[in-house]
DNA sequence: ACCTGAACACCGTTCAAGT
DNA sequence: ACCTGAACACCGTTCAAGT
């Protein structure tokens, strides 16, 4: 209803001006509200009124659908993970904060992040807009772990100690988001937080003790 | 071929005998073979050369062949890190062994891995019998940790520090195998275990320096 | 007790049109 | 350029039989 006086008939072109967009918002609502599974491409066509064949001409296919969801989820939790750590001092604690939204982001939207993670999405390097904001977290990893070792007088570490480095604690805030969907912890809300420091203390102590 | 003198004509009856038990290895074939989302009931019922519907005889729907699926699953990867830690001495060696056969396993049937974790099969509790061999995978972990702090002096954990670090290994363990198998991460075979030692290393490191 | 057959309500995807 | 409609080959699951 905005803008209705100065651009009052333009809608009629045919159907939604953008329909890409809304066919993947209306993917990320039926995600969240019925879970990975109850998305169809039919389901997402039907919610914003269209023949579940207008879908074909702007995603070649189901996953390319999904690749889209994706890739906006990497976005949120890449720019949750940043202001998570712009709110903090000292490396450790900057890196248990970027592990406290990692995992609050997976137990907020928990069927999102399957999807982001679930489906053999991209292993074939299809969809490379994907790799973008999946390697701006990996950087992320690497500078602020780099940063926490520089932090307590170590030698700059090559590349590949770098990347080792990056690996250890994304596996071990991916593995902890997962188990905690998986319902193999189950911690209430309120004690998130805490419980991610509990859990991802000793990786953290132990990145920042090989720095001697 | 088998006492084929001693019991000639036993097989008979209908089909199978064990017709539970071909479904299963179907199953199994198939994901093997052709990868998670290629198996369905319909193939796998023909693949034994049954009537789909006979499925139904054996397990009341779909979830309930993929969870006999996921059983069998862990009791061989609990058996084989029970197998790994054997041949080591030394607690930290013990840890590293675990880490190193829990991940190759995923890596050597990373689809039947993806089964055994991915669709949310007992979030609700529905097929008890799946957590007989994970709390015993659990119970290992929580144990290999406190005797392999106890080997360096510390005091004896409680209960929640005992559970806390265990979800910390396993957090590790389980990203790190879905990391390779997302091909996030590339390590050629050979360079697998030095690979896991490396980045569990510090996670390990972390669990038992904490022990102070 | 164990298996079959036809049927139902769903999929993703293709082909050939409609405006 | 963008959307529709009918059709195809698949699902999981239910109902009602067959041996």
């Amino acid at each position: 209803m905005s803008g209705d006086t100065t651009a009052p008939a333009r809608r009629r072109t045919y159907h939604h001006g953008d329909l890409r967009r809304a066919l993947v918002d209306a993917a990320k609502t039926i995600v969240a509200d019925e879970g990975a599974e109850a998305f169809t491409l039919r389901e997402a066509a039907r919610r914003v009124g269209v023949n579940h064949r207008a879908v074909y001409r702007h995603f070649a296919d189901k996953d390319a659908l999904l690749a889209a969801l994706a890739e906006e989820g990497f976005q949120t939790l890449v720019a949750e993970a940043r202001a998570a750590i712009a709110r903090e001092r000292g490396g450790d604690a900057r890196l248990l904060a970027m592990g406290r939204a990692y995992v609050a982001f997976a137990a907020q939207h928990p069927a999102f992040f399957r999807v982001m993670f679930g489906p053999r999405l991209n292993e074939d390097g299809r969809f490379p807009s994907l790799e973008v904001p999946i390697g701006e977290a990996f950087t992320l990893l690497e500078t602020e772990i780099a940063a926490a070792r520089a932090e307590r007088g170590a030698a700059v570490a090559d590349p590949e100690q770098r990347r080792d480095d990056a690996i250890a604690l994304w596996a071990a805030m991916h593995g902890l988001a997962l188990l905690l969907l998986m319902r193999r912890v189950r911690v209430k809300r309120p004690l998130l937080p805490a419980y991610c420091d509990r859990v991802l203390g000793p990786t953290v102590r132990g990145l920042l003790s090989s720095a001697k």
